[in-house]
DNA sequence: GAAGCAATTGAGACTCAGTCTCAACGAAAC
DNA sequence: GTTTCGTTGAGACTGAGTCTCAATTGCTTC
């Protein structure tokens, strides 16, 4: 069975909880996300939706996002920029980013003695922790050798990455 | 000598080694700035000015924010919300975010082994970091007790901040 | 199958943080 | 005094995300 597939039961499954229905809309919009294997933002996902002909408004394509990022299905990520991206969770576990300032790449990466220290530091504050999102921005391997120089950490420039806007 | 003069001839020195010159507007804001103690926004700074009756624009708010941020002496931070706060850096130094999602309180902390361990992922993924960001969502220890839930991770409605925008 | 009803949708207006433009200003250099 | 060049403010603009509202869809229940 399709990756997608089974994305689309547990999401059908969770709007069934709180009395929702997996519209048709929905539905594609699951299909797309989860035939996307990277980061993407809320106006990319749009604009791939329109470049499929399945047609869609913001508002839902919106909706959606925040109902599936409620499912557990998705989850909104800070990547250096000023907006949101979004990944689907699938199988794969939590992870973290390393951010190349100089070419955009985003490498993910997951350390479970990362994990324990942070556990540990809320433990000693008293605080019960739900979530958590760790970026590290800075030069990856092939940039560094290239002998870019890292950017002022307050910009990130995302380089061959979204730029899709839709609207005029 | 008061905490913001350093602050300053700091930035004096950082704005002549570039080439710009400090003028009334940035010292009065760097000012404003070093007498906020907690992470602001940049509206809210603005509104801060007004109150005390200096005229500044917007623009140059944000521009001052640029050169300070250039300059190390102001530091930009996700806190869950989709937009920017900044925090000044003074002496202190790095440090992280606790942020509750259910009162809005931000708790900053400083681990070494976190730390280190983070120098040690990058290093076997050949990732030379700059720069990093960590939040840590969840409950503080008031809250937890209170018995509040936690939010969904996805939106954290910062209570008792902000929410003194200008523009009509 | 019609009626009732709530969830859903799309179009587009709206919001709001942040950016850009441009004319006017001002301090130092010639 | 004139030129130069960084700086400023006002306000237009941008772009991501939200909201509104009328129209539609998809159950239930008769």
């Amino acid at each position: 069975m399709p990756k997608h597939a089974a994305a689309i039961a547990r999401f059908s499954d969770f709007l069934q909880q709180q009395g929702l229905k997996l519209t048709s809309e929905r539905e594609a919009l699951v299909r797309e996300i989860f035939s996307i294997h990277y980061h993407f933002e809320a106006d990319e996902l749009l604009f791939k939706m329109k470049q499929n002909n399945v047609k869609i408004s913001r508002a839902t394509v919106y909706r959606t996002l925040e109902l599936l990022v409620k499912s557990g299905l998705v989850r909104r990520v800070h990547l250096g920029e000023d907006h949101y991206h979004y990944e689907h969770v699938a199988g794969n576990s939590h992870h973290d980013h390393l951010i190349c300032t100089a070419c955009g790449a985003v490498i993910e990466f997951h350390d479970e003695e990362l994990e324990r220290r942070q556990r540990e530091v809320c433990e000693k504050k008293k605080f019960t922790p739900t979530f958590h999102n760790l970026q590290i921005l800075g030069l990856c391997d092939a940039c560094r050798r290239r002998g870019e120089q890292p950017d002022a950490p307050d910009r990130v420039k995302m380089i061959g990455q979204g730029a899709m806007s839709l609207r005029k």
